[in-house]
DNA sequence: CGGCTCTTTGACCTTGCTCAATTCGCGTGG
DNA sequence: CCACGCGAATTGAGCAAGGTCAAAGAGCCG
């Protein structure tokens, strides 16, 4: 089985067999991970950065009062905490929504390549620039869109990510998520995203039963969420 | 006098003279852009990055309505759009608030230095990862916090980011920003906004007149915004 | 069957939004 | 010095989106 980081960096710019083999490489330490387990804590300073190879995960922040919120969702091929090669300390735990199966790349290793292959290092940048645009998004969404307009960025988003991996197609995926788990993502509460998402049903713009989605009416859920895929740089060039 | 770019980076770690250099050569193409002009537009696939070495901008993005959002704020010391150097088209545009001076850095060059100085290539990673844990910070507040905490937030996190670069002391600061630009930061019409602003007021946590702010209460606005520096890495060490 | 989690519903509240008008600060031209 | 214009700040009134609390179903597993 490939390593699905490589779905992600093939999709952005093309890689040399060198490359290919360190992607290879970053996967070779596969883990299991319980669903509703931390794979990262906020306060931790990690000695290596964990790239998920299947299952879901969650980015979320703890508040004062024990209200969490989620400030991003994570799939195979998501390279969860790259960004903590560079930071002191993290600020934010991940948690494991499904059992995961993850690998631990040693920043030891990761800052090597950034020594010896500068291009290979400039597609992990990327990795955490295009990270940093979907919460621009994010923020967005949260700002400006009414809450059935949000709910069908996150559900759109959600399709053109998993598809990059092969988990989604037909406008159809998994999504391994309660509501409550969506209300967190959304800045909403359980009562008001329940609605929502019932609203979206009655509309016929989407199915959701169980972990199933299925986007009945893509257009129209583009259309509320004024959602445009450009942010997820889905163009294969030299970068 | 020194670019202010080198603060920043100096704050999070030591550089060489090589370095040093580098940065000094970042900011030796300085150019005036009017204040409410765009230095940057959505859609645009810029060869060159900007630097500001000195006023304020903002990244917005405009909705099918004409509604703003503003993702971002910047001040001098910023590297606003570093991360064009590896997408293939701007998903939102920099507005300068005030006359802004900048300097374009080719991404010609920025691309060299990430072939050949592996370190200073990590520390323009770095910037971007620190603008990403910014961007996850006002998810927060903008999800979880009230208007108060969330306008809290912005002001303690403003102080702290002008703070580096020599613009801030003393919970004193300027920030030429009008209410309807902060209620396009926050999320909030500019209506909420105003009355937030006063309840902030006659709390006597601040003082915002014209175009200057202080923080005169930090210990309760910290609280209120559940404000930890903690995510800006205010940290020296070896990166 | 019992227990558990997740979804759904109802009733009521509160935060924040909209619309519209007024006031303030400040620079300009007379 | 003063009237005028203009953008920004402020106010009031009424509304609506979304929150809270509490309880009732549904689905699932042991």
């Amino acid at each position: 089985m490939t390593n699905p980081y490589l779905f992600a960096l093939e999709r952005r710019d093309r890689l040399t067999e060198v490359e290919k083999n360190l992607v290879e490489r970053f996967g070779s330490r596969p883990r299991l991970i319980e669903a509703r387990s931390d794979i990262v804590r906020e306060g931790d300073s990690p000695r290596d950065s964990c790239l998920l190879l299947s299952g879901f995960a969650a980015r979320y922040h703890v508040l004062a009062d024990g209200r969490r919120q989620i400030s991003a969702m994570h799939f195979a091929g998501d390279f969860v905490d790259l960004h903590s090669l560079l930071l002191v300390k993290m600020d934010h735990s991940v948690l494991a929504l499904t059992d995961c199966t993850i690998s631990y790349v040693a920043h030891d290793l990761l800052r090597e390549v950034t020594e010896t292959q500068p291009h290979f290092a400039r597609m992990l940048w990327l990795s955490t620039i295009i990270d940093a645009a979907i919460h621009r998004q994010w923020l967005v969404a949260a700002g400006r869109l009414s809450s059935a307009g949000q709910i069908a960025h996150f559900l759109c988003e959600c399709y053109e990510r998993l598809n990059i991996v092969g988990l989604a197609a037909d406008h159809r995926f998994r999504l391994p998520l309660s509501q409550t788990d969506l209300s967190d993502a959304m800045g909403l509460s359980v009562v008001h995203v329940n609605r929502t998402v019932q609203e979206l049903r009655k509309q016929k713009l989407i199915k959701w039963q169980g972990e199933q989605v299925n986007i009945l009416d893509w257009p129209a859920m583009e259309a509320i969420a004024e959602f445009d895929p450009m942010y997820l740089n889905l163009q294969q060039r030299p970068r």
